[in-house]
DNA sequence: AACGGGTTTGCAAATATTTTCATCACCGCC
DNA sequence: GGCGGTGATGAAAATATTTGCAAACCCGTT
C-alpha cells in the first residue's frame, strides 16, 4: 500500500526538506528551477526524493496560480480514424513539452461541449483546444472569462466567412473544408462526370461537414449542373452503414457515374457497396473521398481522395498552445491553413458518356 | 479577457460567499454536498455563482486530500481502431460519473510507460488504468506506493499464468488473448487447413500479441502440425504495410491455404493483398482475424474474426474504477474475463486438399 | 416564554506548495 | 581588513478551499 511520510500521509516536500537538511523552499526550487540551487544541495535533494519516493503534487501549483501542466482537448468523438491520428500526434507533441492531455468527447453535440468546457475549466487546464469553428456563445464566453488560452482546430475559413463576433484572435490550426469539398468535386468534374451522388456526413453540430458539402455543391452548380434531391444522401460515420445506404441507392435504376463522399469512411463504404453489387470501380463507377485515412491507400484499387494533414495539425496545435502558455504576452497570432493535396489513386476514371 | 473578482484574480469562493451573504464554508458545502445547505441559502449561492461566473477550483480539493475527478489512462497508442473504440466507451462512462479522463500514450514502450505513470501520479489522478498485464516492476511499485487504485485492461490470464508477484488484487477487465488466438486457429483447423501463414503483431512490450500468437501456435502444434519459420511473419499495425508484407509472401511459390492474422488490421491487409494478386477469398485462400474492428463486417466478403468486446471493456473498466474510488474500503474484486465470440462471415472456406 | 431536538451555518485551523523578501556566505578588489 | 556585489538559502506569508467543532437557528412542545 501507499508508503507514508512522517505525518501519516504521502511524503511531502517538507519530509524531503527535512531529510535533505534544507528548507522546503529549496526543494520547491529544485523542482521548478533547478539551476538556481547549488549542485551539492541538488544532489542531497535528489537522494532524499529517491529514498522517500516523493512525487510532487502539481495540484498545489495550480492553486497558487501556476500551471497544471494539463491541456484540455474537447473533441466530437475519439472513435474516429482521422481524429485519433491527430490526437496521437497532439498527445505526443504535448508529451515532449512535458504536458499531459485531458480529453473529453461530446458526441457531436455542441450543448454538451459547453458542459465539458466548464468541467475542464474546473480542472484548471492551462489551455484548451476545440474542434471546428462553430461553438455555442456560452462556450466561448466561458473560456474568455476564465482567461484560458484556446485554439480552434480542424477547420479554417477565410476572414469573410468567419462567424461574426467569434474570437478571431485565437490560434486556429486547420484546413479549408470548403476547399476540400471543392477540390474533390472538381476532380470528378474534370474527369467528365455529370451525374454525381453526394454522400455526405451529418451536419448537425459539424461545421466541417457542412463546409465540405457546400464546397462540393458550389463547384458542381458553378459548372451549371443541377443536383437533384435524389442525388444527395446523408451517411453516418460508419463503413457498414454507409455501405448499406449507398448500396440501396446504387441498386435503384439510374445509377450515377460517380460518388462524392464527404469523408473516407463513407468512400470506403461506397467501395464495398460497389463490390457487393458487382459494379466495377473505376470502370462503371468513380469514387472520391476526403481525408486519406490510414488504410485508404491499401484498397484495391487505392482510394482517390483529398489528403488531410491530420498529424501535422495535431503537432502544430500542441506547439502553438504550449507557446501561448509559455509566453502569454507575446502575440504569435498562430494561424495555419494547412495545404490540402489531391491524392489520385485508382478509384476515379473518366466518365463514359456513351452509357 | 478573464473576468476578475474583487481581489484581482478570478472570482473565488470568498467572493461568492460575500455576494451571497454566507460564509465561504457554506459555499464549499453547496458544491460538495448540496443537500446539507438550506434551500433558500442554496438559491442565494446559485445566484451569486451565476452573477460572478465562478468556476470552482478542483485543484484545491486535490490538495486537501480529496479527489481530483481525473482518471488516468495509460495506453500503448491512441491511433488504433479498437483501442479508440474502448477509449470512447471508457470516456463516456467516466463522464456519466462526473469524471474526466487524462490520457497518455507510450507507443508500445514499457519504459516510457513508467515515466507516464509517474507523471500522472504528479497530477494526482484518482485512479489509473493500464493496458495489458505485463509492466515494469517500478511502474507497479510506483502505483502501489502512491496508493492509487489501478486496473489492468485488455488482457486476462487464468491464475496459473499470472506473472509472479504481480498485483493479483487489482481490478482486471479484459479477455483471454491466448484463447482468442486458439479460437481463430481452431476454426481454420476445423475447416481442414493444414498449411497456415501466421501473420502476427510485434510482441515487444505487448503481452496481448504474444498471448494470441502462443494460443494459435499451441492449437496448431497440438494438432500435430509443424509450423515452419517461413510460415511466420510479423506485421506492423498498419493495413498498407501488412498488405505489402503479406503480398510478398503470397507471391512466393508455395502458397498457404489460410492466413491467421493477429488482429483485424493485419487481416484486412491480407484481404487487400489477396485482391491485388487476384487470389480469390475464400476460394483460394482463407483469412481470419481477431478483433472485429468497425468496418470488418463491411468487407466483401465480410471478415471472419473473433470479436473483442471493446466497448464493454471500456465501460466495465470505468465503472469498476469509479466504484473502487467511491468505496475504498469495500473489496469488490472486480475481475471480468469477457467472453469472446467467433464471428463467421465470408473469408474462411474449407481447405482444398486436392490443390 | 423557556425548552429540546435536529438542522444550518460560521469560525478558524489545516492542507502542500510557492514566492517574496531578507539574510548569509563568499569572492575579488581596493 | 572592509566593501560591494552575487548567488544560495531560509523564514514566513500567501494561495483557495475543506472540514471539525461549536454556536446559532428553527419549530413544535411544554
Amino acid at each position: 500500500m501507499a508508503r507514508l511520510g512522517k505525518r501519516g500521509r504521502l511524503p511531502g516536500i517538507v519530509d524531503v526538506a527535512e531529510r535533505a537538511k534544507v528548507s522546503p523552499a529549496t526543494v520547491s526550487r529544485y523542482f521548478n528551477d533547478p539551476d538556481i540551487v547549488r549542485y551539492r544541495t541538488r544532489e542531497r535533494i535528489r537522494k532524499a526524493v529517491e529514498d522517500l519516493g516523493y512525487v510532487r503534487n502539481r495540484a498545489v501549483r495550480a492553486m497558487v496560480g501556476g500551471a497544471t501542466g494539463c491541456i484540455g482537448l474537447v473533441i466530437p468523438t475519439i472513435d474516429n480514424a482521422i481524429f485519433s491520428e491527430m490526437l496521437q500526434a497532439f498527445s505526443s507533441a504535448l508529451a515532449t513539452h512535458g504536458r499531459t492531455m485531458l480529453i473529453a468527447a461530446h458526441g457531436y453535440d455542441l450543448a454538451r461541449e459547453a458542459v465539458l468546457v466548464h468541467s475542464l475549466s474546473e480542472q484548471r487546464v492551462d489551455a484548451l483546444a476545440l474542434i471546428g469553428l462553430e461553438h455555442r456563445p456560452e462556450t466561448l464566453a466561458q473560456i474568455e472569462r476564465q482567461g484560458i488560452p484556446a485554439a480552434m482546430l480542424w477547420n479554417y475559413r477565410p476572414d469573410k466567412d468567419w462567424p461574426r463576433d467569434w474570437p478571431r484572435d485565437w490560434p486556429c490550426i486547420g484546413f479549408d473544408n470548403e476547399l476540400a469539398g471543392r477540390m474533390a468535386a472538381e476532380h470528378l468534374l474534370a474527369l467528365g462526370h455529370r451525374d454525381i451522388l453526394f454522400a455526405t456526413a451529418e451536419e448537425r453540430s459539424n461545421d466541417r461537414a457542412a463546409d465540405r458539402r457546400r464546397g462540393a455543391l458550389d463547384a458542381v452548380r458553378g459548372a451549371g449542373l443541377p443536383v437533384p434531391g435524389r442525388r444527395r444522401i446523408v451517411c453516418p460515420y460508419d463503413i457498414r452503414m454507409s455501405k448499406e445506404l449507398i448500396a440501396g441507392t446504387l441498386r435503384a435504376g439510374d445509377r450515377p457515374s460517380a460518388i462524392f463522399a464527404g469523408n473516407d469512411v463513407i468512400a470506403q463504404g461506397a467501395l464495398f457497396a460497389a463490390a457487393s453489387l458487382g459494379i466495377r470501380v473505376p470502370g462503371d463507377l468513380s469514387v472520391i473521398g476526403i481525408g486519406d485515412f490510414r488504410g485508404s491507400d491499401a484498397f484495391e484499387p487505392g482510394l482517390t481522395t483529398v489528403r488531410i494533414p491530420a498529424r501535422r495539425i495535431g503537432q502544430l496545435a500542441a506547439d502553438a498552445l504550449v507557446e501561448t502558455i509559455d509566453w502569454p504576452e507575446a502575440d504569435f497570432h498562430h494561424e495555419h491553413c494547412c495545404p490540402l493535396e489531391l491524392i489520385v489513386r485508382g478509384t476515379c476514371g473518366a466518365a463514359n458518356p456513351g452509357v
